[in-house]
DNA sequence: AAAGAGGAAAAAAACGATTGAGTTCATGAA
DNA sequence: TTCATGAACTCAATCGTTTTTTTCCTCTTT
């Protein structure tokens, strides 16, 4: 059984107040000599205080709880870390509850949060709002991270998919493209009318008028982009770049390219969007725009502690911008990575897999 | 402020005791009219029990810690998937810890576990084992799955990685082929030494003689299956098949038969490991062996709550089963799948997605 | 009618921490 | 001497449960 403060009282021969105040460095006065003597037989005798005696009392346990709605999603583990490196700095600890696309579950989330004595809430990836409320009753700060629900935008960090998109087209402009197609997701989405905007951004910026005939509806899917890809190689004035809105169809405009004997990037020129892991193994390897996840993390992270500890809070959303990464299927050439070693940013960086490698092989 | 005991004995005109009696519809007998009473009344005031007093009290929260060491493997999701619907089932909550890699984390997370009454420990996907020695002072349980460290096998669940192999290799025996070369992990993982010995058990039972130089190492990436795969072309006598122990490797085979102006399948087949994404939109697409993740997850819920209820303990491992996705890689052309649906195994099942984006649609 | 049985409910004692309200005991000032 | 001051420490209440023990009835039984 793990040690108790009365236990470490006995031991120093002081009281359990004195104990206590003295491991928590208190505004009391507790004098320095029985401080140390304290602090070093709560050390040898592996001391942890007892999280659930703590929240019981304080209604506080340096925690945050962080209900994640798709755990497969590839954004995921890097939010996490984002989150997780800013709350291990600022003394917080983090759980996680997968509710796996289930919003029942969610709400029960909550409140298993709340009853735990959690002091926070992210919620990652989520869609909804309604679940705020107990979380309002309880008084608890809650943040949401890159998605947004429609409602309230208030304490939620999201990615800046209008400038994520006019990089995209920025790039394929300043490569000499003028004839861009777009393979748009459904025309519903929040993503995908932000993406249209970066889109026609750059072009206005460029001189370049924009024609609704160059942009296609997608479903996200490999199939969508092959099939628009395919509406635009029949057209009279073949564009000489696509830009889609994700890797999937992206990958499938490759494909439908590929098929009808053309080359990408000599012949037409693509840009995806998201980097998802196949994009730096495909064939030929995609350009794509890297959403900020980890930043973003970072950046929630930082959004609760903020409420915790300064009763900040935050009305609009904050955008964080993303990233263009160059790779071959856009030809700019700067990268040419022969779909070599495949090094996704969802995976630990490179010491962090030798050590476990080693681990592995010494073991 | 939640609801608390206190107040429903207020309002029910009842004792503390009798109305957590009636709750927990304990041994001790409640009149069955006062405990409709306390029912009704707790339910329309929305009573939920405080997880940190019960906790404190009992030492037990009936929820299970789930410590995954990489929540960026795709195998992760869906063994949570499996693990949680088990645990829903047995009226069980889980809570993750995301270690990231991190071994520091790792015995971290297992005392805040600890501290916090948790029931009991599922490890997923970790390599170590050192992290144990305070779940048993505190007399927990304890289970790993999916992964095993070297040492202690007793309480975790694992794939059957021989018989996966295996399945592969009768495959393509089965289609016509002896000459098959395999394209194995590093020598020294105990996955490769499983499908190593399930590759030689397919070949003997086919009177086919086993032959060293078939036999290439790899390190998991795209790369070396790659060069693998070239130099099992400059052969005097070509195989007619490969199988790689994971489809990164596989795709990398691919891609060098492919440069060599050969076809996949019809010169070469190929069959992969692992049923990764792409493994669905690649092209061609790759007959993989899928991991038992889902079935391996539950396993795991089954063995921590038999630990807690029944207290049962196994000794060995338990081995799953993996099944055989034939696709176009391998020549079986049962299934012509023009890359076009990608549905995966890590995402929702259909209906999911279909409530989810309805939600994004109304709202 | 008295004693005992036993069903129902209440009282009270934990669980391990935090913290406001005392209690000592020097020290210094009046 | 007396009394206030304050540092250093102890007591005890408290958080919301569970659970053992007690109490209070009512109903048998002799």
């Amino acid at each position: 059984m793990p040690v108790t403060l009365h236990e470490l009282a006995k031991a120093t021969g002081c009281s359990v107040s004195t104990v206590s105040r003295a491991l928590n460095n208190s505004a009391h006065p507790v004098n320095s000599v029985t401080r140390k003597h304290i602090l070093t037989i709560a050390n040898q005798m592996g001391y942890r205080p007892n999280m659930t005696a703590r929240g019981l009392k304080m209604d506080r346990t340096s925690t945050i709880g962080l209900i994640v709605y798709n755990i497969a999603s590839p954004f995921t583990p890097v939010l996490i870390r984002g989150i997780q490196e800013y709350l291990r700095q600022h003394d917080y600890f983090s759980i996680i509850i997968s509710t796996d696309w289930d919003s029942d579950l969610e709400s029960e989330a909550v409140h298993q949060l709340i009853s735990r004595s959690i002091d926070g809430v992210i919620f990652v990836e989520s869609w909804r709002d309604e679940f705020n409320k107990p979380l309002d009753v309880a008084n608890k700060p809650y943040v949401f991270v890159y998605r947004l629900f429609n409602g309230s935008y208030a304490n939620s960090v999201i990615p800046d998919d209008r400038h994520g998109a006019r990089l995209a087209v920025e790039h394929l402009v300043k490569l000499g493209h003028r004839r861009i197609g777009f393979i748009n997701g459904p025309h519903d989405w929040d993503a995908s009318k932000d993406r249209l905007a970066g889109y026609q951004d750059a072009l206005a910026q460029s001189g370049i008028p924009y024609n609704p005939s160059s942009v296609a509806e997608g479903t996200w899917e490999v199939q969508s982009g092959y099939s628009a890809a395919k509406k635009f190689l029949v057209l009279t004035n073949i564009p000489t770049a696509i830009f889609a809105a994700n890797d999937f169809m992206a990958l499938g405009a490759i494909y439908a390219i590929q098929d009808a004997g053309l080359n990408v990037p000599k012949d037409i020129a693509v840009v995806g969007y998201d980097d998802r892991d196949f994009a730096s193994f495909s064939k030929p390897t995609i350009t794509t725009v890297c959403p900020p996840s980890f930043e973003m993390g970072k950046l929630a992270a930082q959004l609760i502690v903020d409420q915790l500890e300064n009763q900040i809070e935050i009305k609009d959303p904050i955008r964080v911008q993303s990233k263009l990464i160059i790779r071959e299927s856009c030809g700019a050439g700067q990268e040419e990575i022969p779909f070599d070693r495949y090094v996704s940013h969802t995976n630990p960086p490179e010491a962090l897999v030798h050590r476990w490698r080693g681990k592995n092989i010494q073991e």
